[in-house]
RNA sequence: GGUGAGGUGGCAGAGCGGUUAUGCGUGGGCCUGCAAAGCCUAUACAAGGGGGUUCAACUCCCUCCCUCACCUCCA
């Protein structure tokens, strides 16, 4: 499978020849989530599951940045300890990504808890006299690292010229970061140097290190991490190292609204937890990957609705296929287009996670469903299925399942309110409708047959 | 100012050096007790402007214009 690296300006095959170690930067938990972190989150989930779905080994470590002054300040304001809000939030992140079938990670480690590993990893900068000690804390010394800018394609020079950079007497050069900041405030911590708090990039250095090792698959998060954090992140752990850090850098692009990124700072934000509120977690999910992942999102309700309407077709196909009795002659050529179909699938997303086109080859198969009905047979949907099903896998989509006693229940009622229709007492085939509808099952009527459908 | 990504039919969006992607929407029809859906059919002569390369460009090259992101914390 290949990827596009954003070091290398070219797509790059992912090396599996072993366990595919992947490392993602995580959100900062000083408040809601929202659908841009879904976004990036879920591409990633559905990378993961692509290659797992291959047979290959994928160890995901997600980082979650739990001390920053955002939390801080939040914590002030709240005044309570910065703990209780990186709690709190971390909490929240997991219900809104367990809602939305996110698979977990192998490992979601936080900053507060690698303090000491962050410690050694700066010992060993400022040992190599990368790493300098100044009034407000430890800098890294960007001159030092000849390779800077490599991965965001700036020259240390324009960086320079830019007016925006910070200008913090503190440091030998306007470019330098922290690795580690002097506080006595909660929290902080001791270190070698005196009392305070790690700087935000050492932590993901010093985490991807510790769970992954020197050299790992592929390391990602967004685009706007690309400078300064994951730029940052190279220049330390490669000079600390004297090796390449990841192999291929992974970024994810912006979900906008009105043409304008979604931020915090501009109040637009759209948060996981209220779209839950109004839309399914699989027309979310489509919703971040119906566009290739490298290009931004116009977040819409009008997009949203569309998705919507194309993720209803696909679970009505699938509630036929599994209500499918009969039998038949099925369709001709159908092995080979169902076949197409599925590899069609597959390589969209071994070609730089293409899933867009997936999207499009598993909406194909819909289509087949709903087009050929006539000639849908018990052993043909159960081949569909499967297929379906797969493909509802890689793309982490999930149709609720009904228990056996419920379908035949169900099944029974359909059956008394059809009797009820051929005698014309609508009202009581109304009554049987709406006695399902109250327990979470729509019924559509087809001119053969009639069509449950749990509800979303 | 620098760096990167883009500009495709009403909207959303891929691919591809030569054959209408597709979806949504919209018009018409079928089906139908109602509801909801579905199906059929029609519909866009799309490629930011200007040059080039080529027998042939939406697809490659140059140039101009425009949009977005990053250059400060940010998924």
């Amino acid at each position: 499978m290949k990827i596009f690296d954003t070091l290398s300006g070219n797509e790059k095959e992912i090396d599996s020849s072993g366990k595919v170690r992947i490392y993602l930067c995580g959100v900062t938990v000083y408040d809601e989530s929202h659908i841009g972190h879904a976004r990036t989150i879920i591409v990633f989930d559905i990378l993961r599951r692509h290659l797992e779905s291959g047979g290959i080994e994928v160890e995901l470590v997600q980082n979650f940045t739990d001390v920053d002054d955002k939390i801080i300040n939040r914590a002030k304001r709240e005044n309570v300890l910065a703990s209780a809000i990186s709690s709190r939030y971390i909490q929240e992140y997991y219900d809104e990504f367990d809602a939305l079938n996110v698979k977990r990670a192998a490992k979601y480690p936080k900053a507060t808890e690698h303090i000491q590993d962050m410690l050694n990893l700066v010992q060993g900068l400022v040992d190599k006299k990368i790493a300098y000690v100044s009034k407000n804390g430890v800098y890294f010394s960007v001159a030092k690292f000849p390779d800077y800018g490599k991965l965001s394609k700036k020259k240390t020079e324009d960086l320079i010229s830019g007016a925006r950079v910070e200008v913090d007497q503190a440091k030998n050069d306007p470019l330098d970061f922290a690795l580690w900041k002097f506080s006595d405030s909660d929290p902080s911590w001791e270190s070698p140097w005196g009392r305070g708090r790690p700087g935000w990039h050492i932590e993901c250095s010093t985490m991807s290190l510790k769970y992954l090792g020197e050299n790992f698959e592929i390391h990602g998060g967004g685009r706007d991490l690309i400078f300064p954090h994951h730029e940052n992140e190279i220049a330390q752990s490669e000079a600390y190292s004297n090796k390449p850090y990841a192999k291929i850098w992974m970024h994810v692009g912006m979900i906008t609204i009105d043409g304008e990124k979604m931020s915090k700072s501009l109040g637009n934000i759209k948060s996981i937890k209220s779209l839950l509120k109004s839309w399914s977690p699989n027309v979310l999910r489509i919703f971040c990957i119906a566009g290739h992942y490298s290009k931004p999102i116009d977040y819409s309700e009008e997009l949203l609705k569309e998705h919507e309407t194309n993720w209803n077709k696909a679970r009505l196909a699938y509630h036929k296929l599994i209500q499918t009795e009969k039998d038949g002659q099925p369709i001709e050529d159908i092995d080979s287009t169902l076949s197409q179909i599925k590899s069609e699938f597959s390589k969209a997303i071994d070609e730089n996670l293409n899933t867009h086109m997936a999207l499009s080859a598993f909406y194909r198969l819909v289509t087949i469903c709903l087009v050929n009905e006539e000639h849908l047979t018990k052993s043909l949907s159960e081949k569909i299925i499967s297929i379906f099903e797969e493909m509802m896998n890689v793309l982490g989509l999930r149709i609720e399942k009904v228990s056996e006693e419920e379908k035949v229940h169900i099944q029974s009622l359909i059956k008394q309110r059809e009797e009820f229709r051929q005698q014309k007492k609508y009202e009581e085939a109304d009554g049987i409708r709406d006695k399902l509808a109250a327990k979470g099952i729509e019924l559509k009527d087809e001119i053969h047959q009639t069509i449950w459908m749990k509800k979303e």
